[in-house]
DNA sequence: TAGTGATATAAGTATATAATTATATAATAA
DNA sequence: TTATTATATAATTATATACTTATATCACTA
């Protein structure tokens, strides 16, 4: 249960085409910067703008592995639960992840 | 289920402190503006402003009774079923609604 | 060690947002 | 009718936001 002014601030961080798409991806696959910035056809500084605010706000974690930087979400978020039941509801993460394999982009950071 | 964009709007309604304060009392009980401008200790005009973004939104209704407006929520709206998992994560609407009930507002409303 | 690729950050800009103040409208009450 | 109350709207202002461009950092590789 949270309180109203934490949860509405989380709602705004969702409330972004650009970072909710980025959340329901990695709710479905980690993935490193670069395969952020193919899949949304952004600027890399813009991807790396909101996977900042989203780290700084806990709610994705990073994790270096050799020069790329994985982002992932963070599960022991106090909202992860109430994020949980939003991605529920989202139609389209599913057919990025289906972008993501057809270009075998998982293949090439790794 | 819905599409990334559509659904980031939603949230970004709800990702505003007043806003979904008002949701989640309305979401309790219908109310009149001037309740809401008590209970959340606000301008009028600021209530109403908000008020009118989510109805332009079609997340409220409105309904004329005498002088004041009552607002309530729109059960039939796309979104319904996503806002009601929210608020079941949020604590103080309750808070609120008991304000309301000690102030014995609605009887100065009907 | 120099060069390249991946990512982060800083500065600047344009737009969006939420508030205030002032005013308009609409319904009721005197 | 006039005054009052409830609400809406318009104009303004201040702040927040998301992007671009330019640059910095850091890891790998030749």
């Amino acid at each position: 249960m949270y309180h109203i002014e934490e949860a509405a601030n989380m709602l705004k961080l969702l409330g972004d085409k650009t970072r909710l798409t980025i959340m329901a991806i990695l709710n479905e696959t980690d993935c490193c910067v670069c395969e952020l910035v193919e899949l949304l056809q952004m600027s890399q500084p813009a991807i790396s703008q909101h996977l900042r605010k989203l780290k700084d706000n806990g709610l994705v974690k990073e994790t270096k592995r050799a020069q790329w930087v994985f982002y992932s979400l963070n599960k022991k978020h106090e909202f992860y639960p109430m994020m949980q039941s939003i991605f529920a509801y989202l139609l389209d993460p599913k057919e990025h992840i289906r972008q993501l394999k057809e270009k075998g982009m998982r293949i090439q950071c790794e």
